[in-house]
DNA sequence: CTCCCTTGCGCG
DNA sequence: AAAGCGCGCAAGGGAG
């Protein structure tokens, strides 16, 4: 290494032999150029980082973290230049002439399939996609160097440094968490299928209780062959029998009294947790008493995370209880309360919708200040006001909002106007929604064409109304992404920093990386899982929530605002 | 057979 | 068929 300056950047690249190593100064000056062989590169790597503990940047975190943590190697920091370089690019904080926004090389989807998070460095080039950014270290120095320039020159470089920092962080804790996985007992799992659908049968053949869910509804509709797996004929089949829906959705169905729609509604939720979460999900996403989902940081236009495989994001409540923590482990399980309606507040400056959020409810501190009679109203009202409702109960309740927090509701009202302008609206980072269509636009300016018939005018109107709702909603969703990534980072980092326990206490299906350590196992938008040594339970959960005032402090400053979190210690993820 | 679309439902 | 945002996935079914 001889090197005598202490790099606080190092760039990464590929090259034929191993990867090309670019040395930068604190202030982003090159200094020193290297190049490390494949086979001592994990290494070299993890040397570097002890010693200088620098930010590293790098085209593609899981194309160079993977196979690191596999390894057992973690770094503190990283610049994730694909993540940055699509925020960048759409932000309306950058300027229109900045030359990020002409690096189109960059401008490459995210990596979903599950060789790209392989654990071996560069043998990924043969399944890789031909899009992908460019993996060569002298690219991402000038990429580097175009981000750095579009943030300094930016009308606020604070927000967007802070944004792509918790972005990059972001992609290492997606990395960390598939490397790590979620702790799932399979057997637990089995218990809650066999009781809930029967004894798994050979061949494929239904369960037992839902064979018997199954023969109720064909009793019930008089017609033995009825097939209920397919929606026109299901469909069909009901209208013989005098249940006139137009659809065969949950909530339609309900509203039907029939003999048929309780055993039908049951046969729905057995037939939906078979199929989604039944055995042959198991098999296939379970191993070694983990789930290893493959987590999209960014994945979402808001900011938000996608997952990929396995339907990370949607695992169903009922299943919670087989999230258990190995032996002599726990889990810490937290999930902040009312997470969006708070962002919404802080980012509005509406110190009457905090002093409702404050310490408590916050909804049942909107029923306090009389703005509304009951918790439920509050909810159904304040959903109704980020997601723009107009109609039914909750674009009732609305108005009443708009009078007692005026400046929240001007905040989510002005993003509707600007998105049904067809403008675009921002984050509080910066994180900017896309512009519209040229469908989109096409379609606008049809209607006010003198010839518009009524049914262009009609589309138009539709069609502005619902990307005003999308604007709506962005600036709340995006925001609260954002505040949940500068949480994750800062919870990341602190849990780093928790002692490792003795190798008798490890839990060595976490991975090398993560084995003797707290660790983060799943987040989804607003809630966290660390699986953790009972030791450091305690000390673990103290860290979530100290996270979450750093998140609200960086975010938001001194606003007087509380993000409350429910937090518990537990050996499952079972909520109550 | 593959591809693509729709439906329905799980999550926040 | 949600009224009211953002997703992913399984299954059916039609087109080729």
């Amino acid at each position: 290494m001889g090197v005598s300056e202490a790099p606080g950047w190092i760039v990464l690249g590929r090259t034929g032999r191993g990867a090309a190593v670019i040395l930068l100064d604190a202030n982003a000056e090159e200094f020193g150029r290297d190049e490390v062989e494949r086979g001592p590169l994990t290494s070299w790597i993890s040397d570097a980082e002890v010693r200088w503990a620098p930010r590293w940047v790098w085209h593609d975190t899981p194309q160079w973290y993977a196979a690191l943590l596999a390894d057992g190697v973690r770094v503190a920091r990283c610049h994730d230049l694909r993540l940055c370089h699509a925020i960048l690019r759409e932000s309306a904080l950058v300027s229109e002439t900045a030359a990020v926004r002409r690096s189109r090389e960059w401008d490459a989807a995210p990596h979903v399939d599950a060789e790209a998070a392989a654990p071996t460095l560069f043998e990924l080039d043969a399944v890789g996609r031909p899009s992908g950014p460019p993996p060569d270290a002298d690219a991402a120095l000038a990429e580097f160097a175009r981000q750095r320039d579009a943030i300094a020159d930016c009308a606020a470089p604070g927000r967007l440094r802070l944004l792509t920092a918790a972005e990059s962080a972001g992609a290492l804790v997606a990395a960390e968490m598939r490397a790590a996985g979620l702790p799932w007992d399979a057997e637990a799992h089995d218990r809650i299928l066999v009781e809930t659908l029967g004894e798994r049968r050979p061949g494929g053949a239904q369960p037992a209780k839902l064979a018997a869910s199954a023969e109720r509804v064909r009793a019930a509709l008089g017609d033995p062959t009825a097939s209920l797996d397919s929606q026109p004929k299901l469909l069909r089949s009901l209208h013989r029998a005098g249940v006139l829906v137009d659809s065969t959705s949950r909530w339609e169905l309900a509203e039907q009294r029939h003999p048929v729609i309780e055993p039908l509604l049951e046969y729905k939720k057995l037939s939906r947790l078979l199929s989604a979460n039944g055995w042959t999900w198991l098999a296939e996403w379970v191993a070694d008493g983990r789930f290893r989902p493959v987590f999209v940081p960014g994945g979402v236009v808001t900011g938000r995370w996608a997952s990929s495989g396995g339907g990370a994001l949607q695992l169903p409540r009922q299943l919670r209880e087989a999230v258990r923590a190995d032996p002599g482990w726990r889990l810490v399980v937290a999930d902040v309360a009312q997470l969006e309606p708070r962002v919404l507040a802080a980012m509005s400056g509406d110190t009457a919708l905090a002093a409702a959020a404050r310490g408590r409810d916050l909804y049942a501190g909107i029923v306090d200040s009389g703005a509304v009679a009951t918790r439920q109203e509050a909810k159904i009202a304040i959903l109704g006001a980020m997601y723009g409702a107009t109609t039914g109960e909750s674009g009732r309740l609305v108005p009443r909002l708009r009078r007692a927090y005026p400046r929240a509701m001007a905040l989510v009202d002005d993003a509707a106007r600007t998105g049904e302008d067809g403008g675009i609206v921002s984050t509080w980072l910066g994180r900017t929604s896309p512009a519209p269509s040229p469908e989109w636009s096409a379609a606008q300016s049809r209607a006010t064409e003198a010839e518009a018939s009524g049914a262009d005018e009609t589309r138009a109107r539709r069609w502005a109304r619902d990307r005003g709702r999308f604007t709506r909603n962005f600036v709340v969703q995006g925001t609260a992404a954002e505040w949940a990534l500068a949480w994750l980072a800062d919870l990341r980092g602190r849990l780093a920093a928790l002692p490792a326990v003795p190798a008798e206490r490890a839990a060595p299906r976490s991975g090398p990386a993560f084995a003797r350590r707290p660790h983060l196992a799943f987040f989804l938008h607003d809630e966290v899982i660390v699986h953790t040594p009972e030791e450091h339970a305690d000390a673990a959960a103290q860290a979530v929530t100290d996270a979450a005032a750093t998140a609200a402090h960086l975010l938001f400053g001194g606003f007087p605002l509380d993000f409350r979190l429910d937090v518990r210690i537990a050996e499952t993820a079972l909520k109550d």
